[in-house]
RNA sequence: GCGGCUGUAGCUCAGAGGGAGAGCACCACCUUGACACGGUGGGGGCCACAGGUUCGAUUCCUGUCAGCCGCACCA
């Protein structure tokens, strides 16, 4: 591909000039194509599909993001890895966004244009944001195999779909009952249980007196829900409540109607609530429907689907539930039948999706059995056929799936999988079939119709891992790469989404649908809020990426919190990614404009190195085994902070300026070895950045003389045993403390940095008046020294002069003009002091029998030689305070 | 009611049984031949509180307080 030329590289990273360019590379030359890598194990992952309802938002992009990075990381290490991006048609929701578009641009309603018109124009919808949502996708690099791009409704998912349910169907584990659902009237559809959320509300308690219609007396009922006294069957206490006790079996007079209830007991009822007699209302609450049928009550229903009460309400006829219910209490009170209100706090279930108040409704629905379904799939989580990351929400997974009622499917909708159910127009009977069936299966009529309804979204979701590699047919991606290896989402659809994976692929395959489920949390405003469209606090990823790259948006996200856990967004940590990443850039061209044309690079030869290339040859290592072990753990903060300090502390601040000295020097054999290290950290660095930041570590990488096509399809880096060297460690530390004390020094008596000073070093032992003389050239530049004496105790001491205590040595810096003796004393005491507590603690530690005895070996070990270090750094730095007159 | 998360520098967050960290913000200095989206130096924290375990707790355990979330129930 075409490589910018390195010298010309400009001093700003420029991502829009890079990314497009180095997209279309990878996918043009097949790199994200799975299959490539016959003789390697495969490693997969499926993307959660976001719903063809709109543009991504953050959150998609953060998922995305944790995505690409594994399948990088794995690519990297050497699997056959498949990325398999899709889109859901996600019906209600689509549908509902429809429906609202048609109502604003041409004022219709899906009614009035008919059920196939209608489905027309969301297909145009679809088409047009499934589009916008792979463009956004590719803009975030995602590396996914668009070869194998799904979409919920295609044939092939549509036939997984059928299938499903025709088996489900016939082994009795989907059946077609009267019961009650939550239904959203503006929906105008049945929702499933987690489809509903339970906010508190503070609601009244209207006490209600229902009289005896024997003219003896009356009781009072306790209900939040007046308008649907009309529907009521059957007033309910306690048996053993000995209040009511005579009165049940009673008839009671319905007020505002004609119509007589009985009394009757039911353990049910909790006494001590409100007045411990409840009004029964079967077609309008879960409970009273249970108490309905353990009675065998009739169950008439007085609120229709669209939210308005019917003509069993008498005169509220029309009126919605809200108006009824101040209509019905006004009525209440008017005839005396009102006896008390209390304000009540109780939850009340709203839409998921519009936030109006569900009603408990009783219809015909097609339901999911849960239990045979749920049990497997626990007791698989608990044999740990499945791992969460973090662990922590097994817990909450599988106390969901012990407590989880049957399923309601269906959906009063178009948009999404019909029903594969066919009614017999002539025997009633139902025929269940994969394809449209031609008689029916119980009386050979041929009058048939199909069920109007479609299925919930998340059923066909539930098959995404398989489905989209072919099943049922026995395919060879099915082969190959079911089940995937990690699934990455968060944990707001560990239940309607994770959950049904699990189970149905138990049950269909026979296995889990993937081994891991990496969670993460939530994206939120910098106020910690959600975003949401309606407070117009969202973030929009394109804007990021325009302003300041995907690199730096993926960085960001990837690297911004703990496993499992939400992040807010700050532009400000966006800023500052990019600057990472421009900082990146920058160490490269300057790696680059140290190599002249034509430049061999020699192997890394250990004996010609010096110690500050065997110490980041000894960082660069254990950089590589700690990335290497946290992105193991997908622990991608970890990761990228790790990453993130070599490549700024050690790398830039620290080796390249060491590096300076040989290349602007004379030495031909140091200079050479000192581009093979530099080229050759570089290197393992930009494969490690690779899965955070792709597009600028390719764009990089594509400039080094390394060999290799791209870096996307590099090997990942190995540690090198034969690059331990701690003793360099040590050594730089004492060079790296060294400078920064005279650094700091200089800083307390404003010496401008550019004044060149003399240094006198008093050395402790032969071997550190070797390392210093090793590394004089390090010291003159980086002290900005005109002259560097070095010895041990004999040599002269400037006198007046400033000192710095080091491990092993002593500095001296002659600042005639400069030095205030008082000034240096008071800073020598605060040296002593600091010095003195450090001493006492270790000493103090030291001296406990109990720690020597218990703690590990190598922790006394440690300590024994920090006291030794803080004990002759205070002696140095006492001895000089008494020099001075102290 | 059950379960979970969070509480560390001004802000946002890492961290780990043994000397408190980063980014941003702040102060001072620096156009040093990769980078001002930069460099150097610096200030700033009884690691929410109380107990316990331990030779040693900011880290593990228990409780308290505060903030947040999920689930269940609710006439």
């Amino acid at each position: 591909m075409a490589i910018t030329e390195p010298k010309h590289l400009p001093t700003v990273y420029d991502p829009a000039a890079v990314e497009q360019r180095i997209y279309a590379f990878w996918e043009q030359s097949g790199y994200f194509e799975a299959g490539h890598r016959p003789g390697k194990p495969a490693f997969s992952i499926v993307m959660p599909p976001p719903n063809v309802t709109g543009m991504l938002h953050l959150g998609h992009a953060w998922d995305n993001t944790l995505q690409d990075a594994i399948i990088r990381y794995k690519r990297l290490s050497g699997y056959d890895t498949l990325f398999l991006p899709g889109t859901d048609h996600a019906g209600i929701a689509t549908q509902a966004r429809v429906e609202k578009h048609l109502q604003e641009e041409q004022g219709v309603t899906r009614h009035q244009l008919g059920r196939e018109p209608f489905l027309e124009k969301v297909w145009e919808w679809k088409q047009k944001y499934q589009k916008e949502i792979t463009k956004q996708i590719r803009a975030l690099g995602s590396s996914c195999d668009w070869s194998r791009e799904r979409f919920t409704l295609d044939e092939g998912l549509s036939r997984a779909v059928r299938k499903v349910f025709v088996d489900l169907y016939n082994k009795g584990l989907i059946y077609r009952g009267n019961r009650i659902i939550n239904w959203c009237p503006r929906c105008a559809t049945a929702l499933s249980d987690i489809e509903v959320e339970h906010v508190d509300v503070e609601a009244k308690l209207y006490h209600v007196r229902y009289p005896f219609a024997d003219g003896s007396g009356a009781i009072t009922v306790a209900t939040t829900r007046p308008e649907t006294m009309f529907a009521d069957v059957a007033v309910a206490v306690h048996p053993d409540d000995e209040r009511y006790r005579a009165a049940v079996g009673k008839a009671l007079k319905l007020p505002l109607t004609d119509k007589t209830i009985p009394v009757i007991a039911d353990t049910y009822v909790e006494p001590e609530f409100g007045t411990g007699c409840v009004k029964i209302t079967p077609a309008h609450d879960p409970n009273d429907f249970e108490v309905g049928l353990r009675h065998n009550l009739p169950m008439p229903q007085c609120i229709n689907a669209d939210g308005l009460l019917n003509e069993l309400a008498g005169r509220f006829q029309g009126m919605t539930r809200e108006e009824a219910r101040r209509a019905v209490v006004d009525a209440l009170a008017a005839e005396g039948a009102l006896v008390s209100e209390e304000t009540l706090t109780h939850a009340v279930g709203h839409c998921s999706r519009c936030d109006t108040v569900v009603e408990p409704y009783l219809s015909d629905q097609w339901f999911v059995r849960m239990e045979p379904l749920a049990k497997p799939a626990r007791e698989a989580v608990l044999r740990k056929e499945l791992r969460f990351v973090p662990d922590r929400f097994e817990k909450v997974f599988l106390h969901w799936l012990e407590n989880v009622r049957d399923w309601c499917i269906s959906r009063q909708l178009w948009w999404g999988h019909r029903i594969p159910a066919w009614y017999c127009a002539d025997c009633g009977a139902i025929t269940v079939a994969m394809d449209t069936p031609d008689a029916c299966s119980k009386c050979g009529s041929t009058t048939l119709t199909q069920d109007e309804d479609v299925l919930d979204t998340w059923f066909s979701s539930g098959l995404w891992p398989f489905s989209t590699m072919g099943w049922p047919e026995a395919t060879e991606d099915m082969a190959r790469y079911y089940p995937t290896n990690a699934l990455v989402t968060g944990y707001d659809i560990l239940f309607f989404w994770v959950a049904r994976m699990v189970f149905t692929g138990l049950e269909f395959t026979g296995q889990m649908p993937f081994r891991e489920v990496v969670v993460h949390g939530l994206i939120r405003a910098s106020d910690g809020r959600k975003m949401s469209k309606s407070l117009g606090n969202g973030v929009d990823p394109r804007e990021v990426i325009e302003k300041y790259g995907a690199d730096a948006l993926r960085f960001t996200l990837a690297t911004g919190t703990s496993p499992g856990n939400d992040q807010r967004f700050y532009w400000e940590k966006v800023e500052s990614s990019r600057n990472f990443i421009n900082k990146v850039w920058n160490a490269a061209r300057f790696v680059l404009m140290n190599l002249p044309d034509g430049t061999k690079l020699p192997p890394l030869q250990m004996e010609a190195m010096d110690i500050a290339d065997l110490w980041i040859l000894h960082r660069l290592n254990e950089t590589i085994t700690a990335a290497t072990e946290h992105l193991e753990r997908y622990d991608f903060g970890e990761a990228g902070r790790v990453l993130y300090d070599f490549a700024w502390d050690d790398f830039c601040d620290w080796y390249i300026e060491f590096s300076k000295l040989s290349l602007y020097g004379e030495d031909e054999s140091r200079k050479a070895q000192t581009r093979a290290v530099l080229v050759h950290v570089l290197d393992a660095l930009l494969r490690m950045l690779h899965p955070f930041i792709p597009f600028v570590t390719e764009e990089i990488w594509q400039s080094l003389p390394v060999s290799g096509d791209a870096l996307i399809v590099a090997e990942w880096p190995q540690a090198n045993p034969g690059w331990h060297r701690p003793e360099a460690v040590r050594q730089i530390g004492v060079v790296m403390e060294s400078i920064r004390a005279v650094r700091n020094i200089r800083s307390e008596l404003n010496v401008a940095p550019s004044k060149p000073i003399a240094m006198v070093v008093r050395a402790a032992d032969d071997d550190t008046v070797q390392l210093f003389e090793q590394t004089r050239h390090y010291l003159m530049r980086f002290c900005h020294l005109q002259s560097l004496v070095i010895g041990r105790e004999t040599i002269d001491v400037p006198d007046p002069a400033m000192s710095a205590v080091v491990s092993q040595a002593e500095l001296f810096l002659p600042l005639a003009d400069l030095v205030d003796l008082a000034v240096e004393r008071e800073r020598l005491r605060k040296e002593v002091a600091r010095l003195q507590a450090e001493v006492d603690r270790v000493e103090k530690k030291l001296g406990n029998a109990q720690f020597v005895a218990k703690a590990p070996a190598d922790v006394v070990v440690a300590e024994r030689e920090k006291a030794a270090d803080y004990r002759s750094k205070l002696a140095a730095v006492q001895e000089r305070l008494a020099s001075l007159g102290e």
